[in-house]
DNA sequence: AGCACGCCGACT
DNA sequence: GTCGGCGTGCTC
């Protein structure tokens, strides 16, 4: 069946099911025909509803009988460019997400509209129901539905069917006879702001002419006007108003005389508005190394073709300076920049540092802005008004058309993968826009992912290292400590007997200090020493850890939330031998008191830099020499910059060691090595000094020598061994169920299934389900399921398959089924 | 997903 | 008869 004659959409509908997740056919009125385009968001009827759609094809046929009409066009401009509606079918190709939501992680947020149903009295209801005949009376809800339309209040359809279900079938019958209207409408959370601007169109003489008809008594209104045609030729009302400190009732005066004009503008709600003026600052000079990184950069780009480079350097080689001068190079060739950073380097001086350097040219786009501001960044990066998009992981997605160089910083870094659907990593869409642009992705890093590493020996990635440090600073001397001789000799403290000496050092030389503990709380857990119980959580398979909140001692699990008073009297067998073991952040800061007593100490962890902005606040107030120690867990690791900080001490470096995870030793050596970095980057000299248990594994000696190369060629002959990435893709599929016996019934069917759909493909291994290592996570346990495999291509459609009958069986039982395509992390 | 429709048993 | 509960099937 072939429905033809003018023009049809493609349209994938929010609903997220995957029943319907598949383009829809709607015909283009001729009203819409000219601003119809693949990338425009639109409203549709579906089913009885009405609901937002997304345009990803436009055709003059449609397959399909009963083709209906779009109803709105939300916008003048697609927010979505032909690229990105590519790119959205990519990301539900790659990683097995709806299509739905695939093209929700291209939009800003807040942008989704919600269409609603208000219910409305018809004019003539009284009559109506007046003139209705006998045998159909209004029954008692007819009545009660009637009254509450009456009250005035906006009635909405879904809240009234929410509040009151037993309504429905009387309200269907009130509509079908006409005594109630539902008109529909539509919403979006965030909106274009604007603000009334007046102007003076006047020519000089016709102005003067004006002014002199104002009576003398009117004097207000000839300083406003003057004001205006003084800064015109327009100004916001709300300038002129303070500036003049007239009210608005004057300003209505001079437009109805016509001497003023007023309109709307579009206002920008710019969140760094007015906090960067003054001269652009001029590019550093080049060391040669960076100069000869920067001529390799620049030669890529002109080349217009897609190319992967790795920048390799340790903090303060100097990459930042390369960054920017690259990106002017690509922005001088008419071609725009995304650089992302991780979410917590996106400081205010990294920041400043972009819009110093490129001031208005840049959008800025990360989580602490409010959704206004985000919203309007994006727009300037949509209409073409920057060039630069700085931004986390998202920013990958800023709408540019005609993209040069795409920056990603610490490309190593976890946070560039996504948590939820569609699970992409921010480095597989990078490529894939480079590809699409002919671009230049320049990977940062010191401590490079093993994938991107190992893509340069393949010859897939350019590898670029700058060698020596930017102001030639020596590197920190790091040390071990090994913790179990300190045990032996008789030292039980947290802080080995080469660390307490280095901190007294370091506090009566008025130097500071950085320490650093990847785990927070007080406590990891608390066991009896009688019987041996070990307050757990109820709901997760996890200790609870022991933190004091002021003065109240308190059991949480870092995993769910719960909480609940600690105990002096073991809760199985009543002993009072009950004690708390494991050290986290909380327990170090007590200890450094009592140990240091004149020590000035700032602990920065979840549980300290809960509200905002107190983050930059406490680095403020440590940079600003206000204590003598920053004590903190992974969020001190980042990018920071102290010139008065001499030692850095790693209180315990096996956590991350110990977890069950591949690249647990990646993690540790990226971990410990930018730890060090973090010393002596000025011209103190810096000591680093590692606690571990471990003092022979190699991510550990390779970290105190700093010896990434050495490091790399280790880790890869394991990984090859093992055949773990970068050796095979792994795709993790996890299943949640309230009952541990049906969540093991659906992975065992699963890997069932999925073994006899890749029966023949011999370098594809499904891996045994298994418990997670979370085994009970918020009271549902988890098991696993990994897929090792070389190409995606080639398990694509079985993976998609597997994970949709399986993730519908899982939601009948009232369960569910999660797929992390290329799994950073297996927890 | 959300909504209509249809079938059933319970109640005025 | 009407009301409410739940299973089924569809959405251009």
């Amino acid at each position: 069946m072939t429905t033809a004659g003018g023009l049809f959409a493609e349209v994938i509908v929010d609903v997220h099911s995957r029943d319907v997740d598949r383009p829809f056919h709607y015909r283009i009125p001729d009203r819409f025909d000219r601003q119809m385009q693949v990338g425009t968001r639109v409203i549709v009827p579906f089913g009885s509803r009405r609901i937002e759609g997304y345009v990803i094809g436009i055709s003059d046929c449609a397959e399909v009988e009963n083709v209906k009409e779009i109803l709105e066009v939300l916008d003048e401009i697609p927010p979505l460019t032909e690229e990105l509606v590519k790119l959205a079918d990519w990301l539900s190709y790659r990683y097995l997400a709806s299509k739905a939501a695939s093209v929700q992680a291209l939009l800003p947020a807040g942008i989704r509209s919600k269409t609603s149903v208000r219910l409305l009295l018809a004019e003539d209801a009284a009559e109506q129901i007046a003139n209705r005949n006998p045998a159909r009376q209004m029954s008692p809800k007819d009545r009660e539905v009637v009254s509450l339309l009456e009250e005035g209040v906006p009635v909405y359809k879904e809240k009234l069917l929410k509040d009151s279900p037993g309504l429905k079938a009387s309200l269907q019958r009130l509509i079908q006879s006409g005594i109630v209207r539902e008109k529909h409408e539509v919403s979006q959370s965030v909106q274009t702001l604007y603000i009334n601007v007046v102007s003076c169109t006047l020519s000089e003489t016709d102005f003067q002419e004006a002014l002199d008809q104002i009576p003398a008594r009117a004097f207000k209104q000839k300083e406003v006007a003057q004001w205006v045609w003084n800064h015109g030729p327009s100004v916001p009302v709300r300038d002129v108003l303070r500036a003049t400190s007239a009210t608005y009732p004057v300003i209505k005066a001079l437009v109805q005389k016509g001497i003023l004009h007023m309109t709307e503008e579009e206002e920008r709600r710019d969140p760094y508005a007015n906090r960067f003026s003054g001269p652009l600052e001029q590019p550093l000079e080049l060391t040669d190394s960076q100069a000869q990184a920067f001529k390799s950069i620049v030669a890529a780009l002109s080349a217009k073709r897609a190319h992967q480079i790795l920048l390799q350097g340790v903090t303060g080689s100097g990459k930042t300076e390369i960054y920017l001068q690259s990106i002017a190079a690509c922005v001088g060739e008419g071609r725009q920049a995304i650089v992302l950073v991780p979410e917590i380097s996106l400081t205010p001086q990294m920041v400043e540092r972009f819009k110093r350097r490129f001031g208005e040219a840049v959008a800025v786009l990360h989580s602490r802005l409010s959704q206004g501001e985000r919203y309007d960044e994006w727009k300037r990066i949509r209409r073409g008004e920057v060039s630069i998009a700085v931004g986390a992981r998202s920013a990958i997605f800023a709408p540019f058309e005609n993209i040069g160089l795409i920056v990603i910083d610490e490309e190593h870094e976890l946070s560039y993968k996504q948590e939820d659907q569609p699970k992409y990593h921010a480095r597989e869409v990078a490529w894939q826009r480079a590809l699409h642009h002919g671009a230049v992705l320049l990977l940062g890093s010191a401590t490079p992912s093993l994938e991107t590493r190992h893509l340069t020996d393949q010859g897939k990635v350019r590898q670029i290292l700058l060698p020596t440090r930017f102001n030639n600073n020596t590197l920190p001397k790091v040390q071990i400590v090994d913790m179990r001789d300190e045990l032996q000799a008789g030292n039980r403290s947290m802080f080995s007997r080469s660390l307490h000496r280095l901190i007294l050092d370091r506090l009566e030389k008025k130097e500071q200090m950085i320490l650093f503990l990847n785990r927070r709380g007080h406590s990891t857990f608390v066991l009896c020493r009688n019987c041996g119980f070990v307050a757990r959580c109820p709901d997760c398979d996890v200790s609870l850890t022991y933190h004091s909140v002021r003065g109240f001692e308190v059991l949480r699990c870092h995993y769910c939330g719960h909480s609940e008073p600690s105990v002096s009297k073991c809760p199985s067998c009543t002993s009072p031998h009950i004690r708390t073991f494991g050290t986290g952040t909380q327990r170090v800061e007590e200890e450094l008191k009592k140990v240091f007593p004149s020590a000035r100490v700032i602990r920065m962890d979840v549980d300290t830099t809960g509200t905002k902005g107190s983050h930059e606040r406490m680095l403020q107030q440590f940079r600003e020499g206000e204590a003598d120690i920053l004590l903190g867990t992974q969020m001190i690791a980042k990018g920071l910059d102290f010139p008065r900080v001499s030692l850095v001490g790693v209180i315990t470096a096996d956590i991350s060691l110990n977890l069950p995870d591949f690249r647990s030793s990646e993690r540790t050596f990226q971990l410990l090595t930018q730890v060090a970095g973090r010393a002596g980057r000025h011209e103190l000299e810096g000591a680093v000094l590692i606690q571990t248990y471990h003092p022979d594994h190699y991510a550990i000696q390779y970290a105190v020598t700093q010896d990434y190369e050495q490091f790399y060629r280790e880790e890869i002959r394991i990984r090859r061994t093992l055949e773990n990435p970068p050796f095979c893709e792994l795709t993790v599929f996890t299943v949640q169920h309230q009952q541990q016996a049906k969540a093991e019934r659906l992975i065992r069917g699963l890997e069932h299934k999925l073994r006899s759909l890749f029966q023949h493909l011999d370098q594809v291994e499904v891996l045994p389900a298994c418990p997670a290592p979370l085994a009970k996570l918020q009271g549902k346990y988890r098991y696993h399921l990994c897929v090792k495999f070389m190409e995606f291509p080639l398990v694509q459609q079985g993976l998609t398959e597997g994970y949709l009958e399986y993730s519908r069986l899982a939601r009948q039982e009232e369960g569910i089924l999660a797929v992390d395509v290329n799994a950073q992390m297996i927890m």
